[in-house]
DNA sequence: CCTTCTTAGTTGCAAAATTCAACTAAGCAC
DNA sequence: GTGCTTAGTTGAATTTTGCAACTAAGAAGG
């Protein structure tokens, strides 16, 4: 082995947001250990290096630990490394942004987490605060030119969910006619039952959502894509 | 300590990208010691947990023990990490992205490395040809909405000279009132002399380079701005 | 000093994209 | 049927964009 290299302390976090009470929220938990014993904290552990073939698969399985769910979308954020970050010495946490359906979280023993507005977080352990605030502006970002939000969903969703979906992340809201042509969307123009184009953005399912009022069809998404940048 | 943490290879790579011959390249060196000993491989190291206060820090050092210089522009690509990618056991590579122009790095002891186009990679070691080809989307992304090429660029340049920076990026061309109006520059509105705008994507000098033709003034960048996505 | 050449910088207009208010559609309650 | 609510569409005013044609400034050469 290399002589220089150093021992680091090396984890895997996840900052798993949701959107509940109308507003972008993360889950937190209490330590259970020293350090920060008793701070709320994002979910996290260390590699399993028999079990976790990459970063990733550390995340979904501290996540499904946890919880005993898959995140419907994961990805990596980036890395907090330094000397400043951990009392225990130089630390490095891989840190990834997980995206869910609240209800979903909930049924699948997501009692365990306390859920924070990420613009108004509490006390919190390490640089736990900050990871949260570069997933919150990542994901803001990603939202105004993608359909990253559809992924905080359930699988079939309206088109004025949607909507609600960019409104609650923006926390200003849009014109109908604006949201709808950003996505390139016109219901009229889709066959439902049909196999989807690889261009569509959304994919039209079958299904209605019939309230008290006009029905409204229910959609999935296709892939992330991508449109033009936007400030809504 | 805690019992489950494992010992892990952690190191630090930096993808040091410049114009060269008029394409975007990256910087390359033979790897002296095994494993893939005699292969071409990015610049990289471990961190040095007394000196380097974070993993960027690592970044600059390794550049400055291998040419002397500090890259106009660093940023933190994401970390690759897994069983796979190297053959000693799992590992994590904090992976950079540095900017310079040629010129400047010729001059301070860039003769250890190789150029090659990122679109034209040879053979390289561990996972390096997957880091440049994330690097090279990342630099022609933000390029595409932000003032990131400047970096590639001496501290003072001509719109001319960026508006080439630009187009060897995406090895497009562009037409010149679209450049131009896409940055909001209008060099008559500009006082040289006085303190930039803090709105100012470019600051215009007193200075002008004068070839054989009219003179064309020169500017320097003033931050990392964003302007509207675009497919120029 | 006048013409020509080259590159710098600007202008204005045609074309394309965006926005939003007003419209139609579809269901339920009564 | 009427009235209410939400879904979905349309089209015209406005804004933005792209580009060709224009002016500006220096050098060279007669």
């Amino acid at each position: 082995m290399h002589p220089n290299r150093p021992a680091l302390i090396v984890s895997v976090d996840v900052v798993l947001l949701t959107l509940r009470q109308g507003k972008l929220q993360a889950a937190l938990h209490r330590r259970a250990r020293p350090p920060f014993q008793g701070c709320l904290a994002l979910p996290g552990g260390y590699v399993h290096p028999q079990e976790d073939a990459t970063a990733e698969d550390t995340a979904r399985r501290v996540l499904r630990e946890k919880t005993g769910v898959e995140p419907r979308y994961l990805e990596q954020l980036g890395t907090f490394a330094g000397a400043a970050r951990d009392p225990r010495g130089w630390s490095a946490a891989i840190s990834h942004v997980a995206l869910m359906p609240h209800e979903e979280l909930r049924q699948a023993g997501g009692e365990v987490f306390h859920f924070y507005d990420v613009d108004q977080l509490p006390e919190l352990a390490f640089d736990h605060a900050e990871q949260i605030r570069a997933a919150a502006e990542r994901v803001r970002n990603k939202a105004s030119y993608s359909t990253l939000p559809c992924w905080l969903l359930p699988e079939q969703f309206t088109l004025t969910q949607l909507q609600r979906t960019y409104e609650q992340i923006f926390g200003e809201t849009v014109s109908r006619g604006t949201f709808r042509s950003r996505l390139g969307i016109k219901v009229g123009d889709m066959s439902p039952g049909e196999a989807a184009d690889q261009a569509d953005i959304l994919i039209a399912t079958d299904q209605f959502q019939g309230g008290s009022q006009r029905p409204a069809r229910l959609f999935r998404v296709n892939r992330l894509s991508l449109f033009k940048r936007a400030s809504w």
